[in-house]
DNA sequence: GATGAATGAGTGTTCATTCAT
DNA sequence: CATGAATGAACACTCATTCAT
């Protein structure tokens, strides 16, 4: 992989997305990706080992930059429930903002290729607010129980909340992300 | 004239099922799909108009026989907690039981496919438990908020929980069911 | 092939006839054949060997029909000219009542099945036509040539002026029935 | 970059002609003719965006050359009757040299694809033909009647005469085409 | 580095025909 | 006699990938 021009490697991603989202990973072969991306199949093959390569790769990149949106403004001096309910609010606003990479990597990971990625890394890119609930449980602030359903009941209904292909009548504004961490909280607080 | 064979009907099911959890949306093609159920390509399209065809009904069947099994035993006299809890431990033990089902809905929603689904004849399958909580909510058992919202808690931590490509550390038991209700509760009832 | 229900027969005959127009041979299936003519598959196999038998079998029959039509009031006695003026006049109304027919063997005579018929028992249908022809060279009214050119003159211009795809504006009529016929006897006639 | 390879191109034109001529339209799939060609399916779609599309194409290439042949040494100086009589000399020499192009335009005239020609442009190739009959009617040499009607008695009979499906026992040789020109001057000639 | 041509293997689908009733 | 179910083979076409330039 000789990396050469950026440009030609942001719009591989960005077609792939597209094309992705628009007709699903079925229809979308290596030659409409790169067309979509003006660029010849041949080519894609410089940046990209195969086409799973370029999906894994798109996949990568869109949580790395999730993560970043997520962390902006992160301090957990403010206390656990202020932190959570910062990435909380970063969470919505980067799915609003970036549906489409959002749409990408819900599909990604229930598809096969998603066995393919190193969970570990990509966890670890969230580790701050792992910590950060880690030290609500120790301070008895949060419950003291699997971490796995600490997890689940802040991430999952972001996710579901904000897919329009579920919860295709619900709103995001700064009324009901509220709410919706409020419920959370309730969920995950002692008390 | 021969008769239609309901046995070839159910492989044809079972097959979908299995090869799309295996190999995923992409790679599993109608000559795959037709060889695992011992029948020919070309009788699958009796069955079925087309691939998709094949595909939604098999979601559809699906759907039809978690709302059978989410409803078993449901009887609202009991009240909103117990019945809330009864229809959540009988989630968790159908997804529990037909893994290689719930996993063929989770890909299939998140793929183009699934606008093909008319969502309101779906969702009137589970209109019982609807009806439920919204006598919670006049009831002030349950928040007064936007209902997605609640739905929202009650659904996406099981589905998420019991997806082992999420969670694939969580072990589903009496305890953590009760425990991960408790959550759902604390989220959504009123204090 | 066991011959009972003449109406089946004949359903077939007009279906093929008219699939084979509108669609062409290359997407005339039997499935559909059977379909036009409300019969299953698997009946037309009782009244024709195979797909092509049935093809040939209709071609034969419009064959019979044509020849039954031009010899309609067909009397040697008139002379050479007035019989096959009247010739002539039948052929343009039988084509012109049935174009469909006509539009039938047009593309089945240019096709390989072609071969598969005996073109002489065909001829036969004709044969008062061409040994009147004969008298007339006899007779020294028709020019003593090949008789190959005298039938070309006599049937090519017909074929040609009544077939729609290739004379779209010509208008079949009394007068250019005529104009026509004087144009073939001016050809072939001894001035 | 590899370059289109004409000679592939050429190829594909000649095994279409061939196989539609031995095996027909019906038969003539894409893998047989790609195989004829020496080529892969694959390849035939790099030149030709579907089936139809190279038919057509193949049909007009033929056209195309068919109007050249017939135009050489075309001088409408020489008066109508010695020019028409060079048009159709030409057209039997080409007959008779291309019989396998003639058969295929034959067979392709009568199916359903022949619609998606454009039919005034293939007459536009044979225009100073048509020029030439022209000043024949209005020199009073030509039969003062419908346009279609001269075209006809002149290309019907050699398309007849020169079809071996239709006349096997027709010989093509200088004085059989000279009396075929004869009758057909008789015919639309003011005698 | 970048490309369009080229391809064998595969796609979803339909085919002519036969089978069991 | 009549049928719809059943099928292996074939269909037109597209695929991910490589090649020659």
């Amino acid at each position: 992989m000789r990396v050469k021009d950026e440009e030609k490697q942001q719009a591989l991603f960005e077609a792939t997305i597209k094309l992705v989202n628009e007709i699903g990973f079925v229809s979308s072969s290596v030659a409409k990706i790169a067309k979509e991306a003006n660029v010849s199949p041949a080519t894609l093959y410089i940046y990209h080992e195969n086409k799973v390569d370029l999906l894994v790769n798109t996949y990568l990149q869109i949580k790395k930059s999730l993560s970043l949106a997520i962390l902006e403004d992160f301090a957990p001096e403010v206390g656990v429930k202020k932190g959570l309910k910062l990435v909380w609010r970063n969470m919505f606003q980067y799915i609003s903002k970036h549906n489409d990479y959002f749409q990408f990597t819900e599909q990604f990971s229930n598809c096969p290729y998603a066995s393919l990625i190193n969970k570990e890394e990509v966890d670890s890119y969230f580790l701050p607010v792992l910590i950060l609930i880690e030290k609500g449980i120790k301070d008895k602030i949060i419950k003291d129980i699997d971490f796995d359903m600490i997890i689940c009941f802040l991430v999952a209904p972001v996710l579901h909340l904000a897919n329009p292909k579920i919860c295709c009548n619900f709103v995001v504004n700064e009324e009901s992300i509220n709410i919706g961490f409020e419920l959370a909280w309730d969920a995950i607080s002692c008390n």
